[in-house]
DNA sequence: ATTCTATATTCCTATTTAGGAATATAGTCA
DNA sequence: TGACTATATTCCTAAATAGGAATATAGAAT
């Protein structure tokens, strides 16, 4: 991956985000939205963006895609990787979003329907199945 | 100076290896020019990006124009420039850059015809005035 | 005053980008 | 089967970007 593409994938604010969480942990797109709140296009777009540009890695999980930084990366794609979680400290959002990402976490044993929002869902998923694709 | 444009600066070659350079030295577009060998529009151009940006700062000599980087930088501009250089280590690029520039340096105390191309500059300047532009 | 030099700006065009609305798709469940 | 869910894609539009050709400008030299 060439260094301007990397830069290219850094350049916008919502791909920044995403970067910043994947740095954490492998997520599914619905993660995304809770913690940026931002609506399913754009995210999409934005990882497809990613996906194209062989940043990040999908793999379905049932219904549900699960993104994480591409396996094998080159030196300089880890060293900016590191430099952005540096330069995000300082930064409200970002901080906030990874807050979000650890308080999801936390509830990673939890059934899915602790993280999944209706009635509905907890009458579809039950208690039984864990947040595995939170897990890295 | 937001991260974001940061990135934006970053995500073109040609501002890459104008950053490149101007990590060493501040430089005038002439030097650019040879430097990178590329036209006269499209430098000046990207100069007026990063100016507009306040990445970096000029100052007029006479008939150059003295680019350099913006003195007070940001804790992730500066990350992010250090960042940069250790990146482009590996880039042959960016290599034959910086030595080429260091080659100009060398001439640095040699009148401006060392540098400057013409028989008609050598008329012009003769040998009295040195690259004072090209000291830090 | 005129010419020349270094650099900037304007005008143009093609391409890329961002984002929303609507729709498609693939998998799951009943 | 048909309904539903998570995500992707298509179609659209507005804005940003890159770059070249031609021209403008400011300062220096004659």
């Amino acid at each position: 991956m060439d260094l301007v593409q990397i830069y290219q994938c850094f350049c916008d604010r919502t791909r920044l985000r995403i970067l910043n969480l994947l740095a954490q942990s492998p997520l599914c797109v619905c993660h995304f939205q809770t913690i940026l709140g931002e609506p399913q296009v754009k995210i999409s777009k934005h990882l497809a963006y990613l996906r194209e540009r062989g940043m990040v890695n999908v793999e379905r999980d049932q219904n549900w895609m699960t993104y994480s930084l591409s396996r094998k990366r080159a030196p300089e794609l880890e060293m900016n990787l590191k430099c952005l979680q540096d330069c995000v400290q300082s930064d409200t959002v970002f901080a906030r979003d990874l807050k979000k990402l650890a308080t999801i976490q936390k509830n990673c044993c939890e059934p899915r329907t602790a993280f999944h929002k209706s009635a509905r869902d907890r009458r579809r998923y039950g208690k039984a199945k864990s947040l595995v694709h939170l897990r890295s």
